[in-house]
DNA sequence: AAAAAGTTTCAGAAATAATTGAAAGTTTGA
DNA sequence: TCAAACTTTCAATTATTTCTGAAACTTTTT
């Protein structure tokens, strides 16, 4: 397989991951091409290696760099800004969980405190919403704690998480 | 909060929280009345409290039964057919990992360890992308199996989990 | 100060995904 | 065997998401 093709296949693989994981795939195929790339590049580069618009570029950078996982880097001497997506995969990772708990996660959880908080009688519909409600609190929230101690953590995570479980 | 408000939150967020991971909305919106139903309920009865066509019900009822977190069910005397969800719902989360794993995590796993044993040259870009690859597929073995061992654990998940993290 | 170089925004267009509904297909029971 | 009861399929429609491109904006240079 030749270095090309090998690019443009990573390429197409992370943005199809990313639309199965709801991350946009031109946001998921920019990552890709700024990942790697040894040196940074300008949002005109990005525009030409995928064929993909000005305003598109521009606004996917944007949401990658508010996701924390892409930096501008000014190189002295150019007028223009260049992208450099983070190397470093585990914190990529980290940066993204900490991120979709954030955002999606989070909510959730609050709403489904409340609605297992609901005050009830005893009818069988009562009684299986606070089940199911309680049972997918309780999941979500180990889960939201699990996720928490990996995106808080360093080269040592899994013994992080270990002791975390143990809870 | 009165339990039809409660009932109403509880399928809009999971609704929510499922076109956010990849899941369509419908899809998850069947799967949480069924989740909060003491009974069985018929693909009529979720056309109803949905407003929502036979076909698509059709459709998101057998792929909640193809993801094996929906069952058939056959009432005596009754022609039509019923369904309930899976109440457990570690079972529930159990089965969700493993199919996407299996769907969605395998394939590209495949793909990236292909493209790491990318025969190369010392040039920056192949070092960088032999580089990236790599750690993309190591982190996706790990998480890959982390998902595993829990896909296939039983109330003591986290203690099959550390003893895989600890490898 | 004004033009050049570059960036951002966003309304409309295009692409993608989900949904409907009616027709075709099955199963059951008289 | 046939028709009633029910399920499945899928082409066409509708809804949602993403993308484009041109205009507005900002910064830098002369």
């Amino acid at each position: 397989m030749k270095l090309t093709e090998a690019k443009n296949k990573f390429i197409q693989a992370w943005g199809t991951l990313g639309s199965e994981w709801g991350i946009n795939r031109t946001m998921a195929q920019i990552h890709a091409l700024l990942l790697i790339s040894p040196e940074a590049l300008s949002a005109e580069d990005i525009m030409e290696q995928l064929s993909i618009s000005r305003g598109n570029t521009n606004m996917n950078l944007r949401s990658l760099m508010d996701w924390g996982i892409v930096y501008k880097e000014l190189v002295q001497g150019e007028r223009k800004e260049f992208f450099v997506a983070e190397k470093d995969i585990l914190k990529v990772s980290r940066q993204i969980t900490k991120e979709r708990r954030k955002r999606e996660l989070e909510p959730v959880l609050k709403l489904f405190t409340e609605l297992n908080e609901l005050e009830g009688g005893s009818k069988a519909d009562i009684v299986e919403f606070k089940k199911v409600t309680g049972d997918i609190k309780d999941l979500t929230l180990r889960v939201d704690d699990l996720l928490e101690k990996f995106s808080k953590s360093d080269e040592n995570w899994f013994y992080k998480i270990l002791v975390q479980m143990m809870k």
